[in-house]
DNA sequence: CGGCATACG
DNA sequence: CGTA
DNA sequence: GCCG
């Protein structure tokens, strides 16, 4: 039998051994290995990807215990530790709540889709990503950003330095700006610290908790809602798809008739 | 043997 | 380069 | 590592 598409003789070699022992010991012995877990360590905290926690690990350090004894790096952690939290499901749906709540405060109407993991069906979440549109009323979104992260810094929601990215309104801005004209993120978002309230009962305390804010005109909202539900991979396999259909398109024997073309 | 998803700060 |  |  022939092998799915894009398994080679390695990776049918890796099914096999799954399929056989139920483990995949290349897997596991990266899990256990010193070198990895170290990275993996460092990368937890939020500005330190891949390369710098290589430079990190070439500087000796083994994990983000050491960046935090090393005294630097002092503001990111400062939510480190609540952030690794996991997520629980009706956590992130009580966060999902106090924020629309909030929006309804500044212009009523706007409806609040929960993506990312959460709304991949996992049990717990490592952040809360809140896709946010006015249906049926394209244009209301905008501006709404800002609006909503000032509003909830106003109301302690989110504390003075818990903005760590904010979009310019794509909306607002022109093709000519960027790089290429025709393809170019038409969504507003915001990364934030979110501080969820303590319920007394369930939550001791108040979690600081990373919620990303993302509004979408609503001609869009249904492909925004895709975007960020998939995986990393899935995203990958979407786009190279896509680019594949496109590609097939442009084809000479495929693309009279297409408005625009001469022949 | 080149390319591997893409946009933004 | 890091983040999504 | 896999595809074209």
């Amino acid at each position: 039998m022939d092998n799915a598409p894009q398994v080679g003789e390695k990776l049918a070699l890796k099914v096999d051994e799954f399929l056989q022992t139920g483990r995949i010991k290349e897997a596991d012995d990266l899990q256990h290995n010193e070198r990895y877990q170290a990275l993996k360590s460092l990368m937890t905290v939020h500005g330190i990807g891949h390369h710098t926690a290589k430079e990190l690990y070439a500087l000796g350090y083994r994990s983000a215990e050491d960046l935090r004894k090393s005294g630097k790096w002092e503001t990111e952690f400062k939510y480190h530790d609540d952030i690794q939290l996991p997520i629980p499901r009706a956590d992130v749906e009580s966060i999902a709540a106090f924020v629309q709540l909030q929006i309804d405060r500044i212009e009523r109407g706007a409806h609040i889709c929960i993506a990312g993991g959460y709304r991949r069906g996992k049990l717990q979440s490592n952040d809360v990503d809140l896709l946010i549109t006015y249906p049926h009323q394209d244009g209301k979104e905008r501006k709404m950003l800002r609006r909503l992260c000032h509003r909830l810094q106003a109301k302690g929601l989110i504390p003075p330095d818990g903005i760590l990215s904010l979009s310019e309104p794509a909306t607002l801005r022109t093709i000519t700006e960027n790089k290429k004209a025709s393809s170019f993120d038409s969504l507003d978002k915001a990364l934030v610290v979110f501080r969820h309230p303590a319920n007394g009962t369930t939550r001791k305390r108040d979690i600081y908790r990373r919620v990303d804010l993302i509004f979408a005109r609503w001609p869009s909202f249904g492909a925004a809602v895709l975007g960020w539900s998939g995986s990393t991979q899935f995203e990958r396999d979407l786009r190279k798809h896509a680019e594949k259909l496109y590609v097939q398109a442009l084809s000479p024997r495929c693309c009279h008739g297409v408005a625009g073309s001469r022949r």
